[in-house]
DNA sequence: ATCCAAATTGACAACGTTGTCAATGTGCAA
DNA sequence: TTGCACATTGACAACGTTGTCAATTTGGAT
């Protein structure tokens, strides 16, 4: 491999002069310029990152520690929206997947650090309140999908709250009167926030809360949206419209609705929430459904920490910088409502 | 930050004292380590990694180029299963989402390359032949769930034929007869595959294998499973099974058997294949399927690039080694065969 | 031709580590 | 006590770059 200095002998000029046009100083004669271009591309030579972040102290790389990668597939997309932001700016992302583990979670914090990074996402496969490791706070850091609950670290969420909002407006918009919520109770987040928008846009038309129409069951499996949906709608006066905690539960409406004889969304109109890929678009009929904003959670949250990377480099005070961003869910209008 | 040389003062001793100390080197007597030792805990000092490989010339880390890591969401167990195997052998993962863009690619490689990783993994959502840049062949190259077509690069990819073998199997030991298969026409190597070992399965039961039992349709979206289950269901002499290509077309299967009025598994055995997470365990009946070993892929790949980094390092030759390791799918027994 | 400011270039240190080799210390045999 | 082999330690260069500052060149005004 050509080193700066094969380059400089080539070009028949010093290494510090080669150095100046790898980066763009504009003290350097033209046709001195020219003649180290054309000796860089003869030796297809590339410049070492390693030396240069050695004497710079910037590796242009993020450290991203996740909890569980693969356990809600869908959210892979805070780490293609993560990614794909830091490609623009240049900064690489390196992996860590803690798999929900104190120790581990710690370990990888210190590995980061000795590897320089020059800040860390740190993110969660579902919205809840987090503990990282008290030492990345050397470098800046931004928590995505996840929060501290003094907020005295940076994050990005989804607006749960507006999107339960959202979803029951969506209903309430095409006419039915009495909707159901169906959730788990497994008292993550995403439950209640969803539940006080629903509340909200109920009283929002001046429909008053009736707690019979919603129903927690345990986990968020189908099995328990069976369930619920079958209790909703054997009640007296039961409801025209079903708000689905998620996706995997909005499958087991369906199902129930199926072994009761209804159609949806003639009988019963349903939402669910998540957009989660290969099941929303392939149930029969579409299943209307609220998007997380995976994607956007992670492009924004490198976005910013680029930007507090910056300001920590000009020796700028970040430690006020109590962000704590919402970003919309946005409806995805299929057949089921 | 705490260097090398503030440890060897505070120690007493010089600074390459410090550094054999750091790299186990037997040549310290033990009460010079033991200082060494308190010096490092007291200064919490961490070997800074960039002087390090400045001079070593490894970096410890792999680059995993991948197309598209959030269009088939199971596939991430890929990316788990290689960060989680190079994590124990102290190596990180640089990623690198090329989005399937072939100029991308390209610079992905160089960018990787620029970065003196020690390894490449290159990873494709789905199995299939690629042609990666050149000069990925500049460090040790692992590609996982995609292959060259001349082997010049060593693979790790599912074992297809297998597994449509003992998807056809099961259905086979369950005492069907006559199982039909559904799949796309996207000429994808997994079509190819399983309807080999579906035919292999066949033949190893004296079944002849029958045209009329077997439809290619599009793509593998649940539409077409539900269309394709509905042809071959109003054959004059059905089938008592199905193996459909993956869940999403077994998906649409289910909703061909509610409308034929048909129950599964007793009017009607369904074999899957993907263990798609958030759809086979939640249909009902249960999908049984076969699931790809993405994770296996991912731990294999890794396991083998890094005995091929040990190699290059030792300059022992590997471009012999033209790996094409076939990994089996297990199969996921639930209620639908 | 001469001078001066500005433009251009280069010499050398520095980043934090490891590698090489020489210097020093230690313990045991003679 | 001396000598020698071996264990232990240290001085210094090296890795490939950027930063600092001084040296040299250039071009225009005199």
């Amino acid at each position: 491999m050509a080193t700066i200095k094969d380059v400089a002998k080539r070009a028949g000029v010093s290494f510090k002069t080669v150095s100046r046009v790898l980066n763009d100083d504009t003290a350097v004669r033209h046709e001195t310029r020219a003649k180290v271009i054309e000796a860089i591309e003869a030796l297809d030579y590339r410049p070492n990152i390693m030396a240069r972040s050695l004497r710079s102290q910037r590796t242009h790389t993020i450290g991203f520690i996740s909890d569980l990668i693969a356990s809600t597939p869908y959210a892979s997309r805070i780490i293609q929206g993560a990614q794909e932001r830091a490609w623009e700016n240049d900064y690489l992302l390196l992996l860590i997947n803690t798999g929900g583990n104190q120790a581990m979670k710690q370990t990888a914090v210190d590995t980061l650090l000795d590897r320089q990074v020059d800040g860390i996402i740190y993110a969660t496969m579902y919205h809840r309140e987090v503990h990282p490791p008290e030492n990345i706070r050397e470098v800046p850091t931004m928590l995505i999908d996840c929060f501290m609950a003094d907020n005295s670290l940076p994050s990005v969420v989804p607006n749960e709250e507006e999107g339960g909002y959202n979803a029951t407006l969506h209903l309430l918009q095409k006419g039915h009167r009495r909707i159901g919520y169906i959730c788990d109770n497994s008292g993550v987040v995403a439950t209640f926030g969803r539940l006080a928008g629903y509340q909200k846009a109920l009283a929002d038309y001046g429909i008053p809360f009736d707690p019979d129409l919603t129903c927690f069951l345990g986990s968020s499996i189908s099995r328990n949206g069976f369930l619920g949906a079958k209790t909703l709608m054997q009640l007296e006066n039961p409801p025209t419209a079903l708000f689905c905690f998620n996706d995997r539960m909005a499958m087991g409406a369906y199902d129930a609705m199926r072994s009761l004889n209804l159609t949806i969304p003639d009988d019963v109109a349903i939402v669910g929430f998540d957009n989660q890929d290969l099941v929303a678009a392939d149930l029969n009929p579409g299943l209307t459904t609220m998007a997380l904003p995976h994607y956007e959670m992670g492009s924004w949250g490198v976005d910013h920490l680029i930007s507090l990377i910056n300001k920590a480099q000009d020796n700028l005070d970040i430690s006020e910088q109590h962000v704590h961003k919402l970003l919309t869910c946005s409806l995805i209008e299929r057949a089921s409502a």
